[in-house]
DNA sequence: TCAAAAGTGTTTGCTTTACACCCATGT
DNA sequence: ACATGGGTGTAAAGCAAACACTTTTGA
């Protein structure tokens, strides 16, 4: 978990690219997924004045490591705290910020002026990071003038700025190389929740299907689930029970 | 594999330092593990003027990606190439140059001159690389006046420059991890080989033992490997079959 | 009493591990 | 002949997949 401090909030983005705040050429994306029934979604954010879709990000202070700025600014432009977040790959191409690169048309809609030749217009290297949550949380996106957020399935991405779908389409490979109970047990699931539950979530992320009871014998025989009262539904069936995780 | 392009090499450091050559914040660094016998070693390098061991690795040109600067520098500093280089972690912490930097005593030794307040005084983020060798296989070393290079058993690192021990470390704990016939195939072993130097290598950087026969049923069940003559050395026991890596 | 969905047990088959034996080679 | 190390076969153990049956629940 990542502690967010947004103290340095009060410089407006134009005082901080022109006061060397940040450091120069490097900047951090970070790709969020959210999961939901059995669907596996990325959240996605689009400036109101710019045709793409990015995911959150955003630039590096000076005094400020990259897990911090990538906790920093995705609590910023998402309002989401406290997740896992995780590095997975850094982008370092020489043209990847050529293309679909929304930064002049986005200064210029909020009357900013920087250097022509600043180094937001020239090539900068990205650092990922992905996350996992629970998508049918109410999460309370902020309410800029700037930009909105949405979620797409991760099988239907829109058009997007920069090389973000490569970023997302990578860090979904990493998701299903990498998904350990670490991940799974973080920000995935309610506190309390069903084998089926469970189950769906590994299918969706993982693309393939399980049967019920080796599902259960071998995520049980790991010992990292706690029994808990079982959950009437009010369904003709017979009542599952509830886990939780365990703390290690 | 990468290409190494050194046309850049005519300008000196200083210039480049000083003209706005190198991406500013940003490095690559390279941790290269030698393998022979049945030892696993990781090749460092030390400034002459310098009391601490660094991993090779060095600043990125602006119109360079990240993947090709960590092949210039390798290359420059050590003279390999054509190495299977695999980047593993991007180190981003705000102090992790405050301790142990060389760079005010390197440049004074060198009598290059740049501003108190350059970039390469404050802190920079430095994305790592790893790549395996057969260590035997002789290498000419480049012989600069400024640095000498010496391969060192992991288990027993000297006292590194920067947060150099803690990438050598990284990159270790990513190379057990991600160990297939990709990395072992590409420049480890001699082209043909016998299979108790396969099981060698495997055991050394695992760092545990297999038996004999299933360690050979296994590998050759993955269909990798062409049998090749057999390999009389003459010592008293029966002749060892020679091996070679399959094209996929 | 029935359908639906969950819980539990058992059988089967495959992969990995362990043990055993045989073969080639130079002294 | 014999010691040394490599090649090969087989039995035992462990694990995962497939299948079958029982239990609970509300209609």
């Amino acid at each position: 978990m990542m502690k967010v401090d947004d103290s340095k909030n009060k410089l407006s983005l134009a005082e901080l690219l022109n006061t060397k705040g940040f450091v120069e050429h490097v900047s951090v994306d970070c790709v969020i997924f959210g999961f939901n029934k059995d669907e596996l979604k990325v959240l996605l954010l689009k400036y109101h004045e710019v045709d793409r879709w990015s995911v959150p990000g955003g630039f590096v202070f000076k005094d400020e490591s990259l897990d911090d700025a990538a906790a920093r600014t995705l609590y910023e432009r998402t309002h989401l705290e406290n997740l896992f977040l995780q590095q997975f790959y850094t982008f370092g191409s020489v043209n990847r910020t050529d293309e679909n690169n929304p930064h002049r048309q986005l200064l210029k809609s909020l009357n900013l002026t920087v250097d022509p030749d600043h180094w937001i217009y020239q090539r900068f290297i990205s650092t990922a990071y992905f996350a996992l949550i629970d998508f049918t949380i109410s999460h309370t996106f902020p309410d800029t003038n700037n930009e909105v957020c949405a979620w797409f399935s991760v099988d239907d991405l829109p058009e997007m700025a920069f090389d973000h779908e490569k970023i997302v389409k990578k860090g979904l490979d990493f998701l299903r190389l990498n998904l350990d109970y670490n991940v799974v047990g973080s920000n995935l699931l309610p506190e309390k929740f069903t084998m089926k539950e469970l189950q769906t979530l590994y299918e969706t992320i993982l693309g393939e299907k399980f049967r019920r009871n080796n599902f259960q014998r071998k995520v049980l025989s790991l010992n990292m689930l706690q029994r808990l009262e079982k959950l009437y539904t009010g369904s003709a069936n017979k009542a599952p029970y509830l886990y939780k995780f365990l703390k290690k």
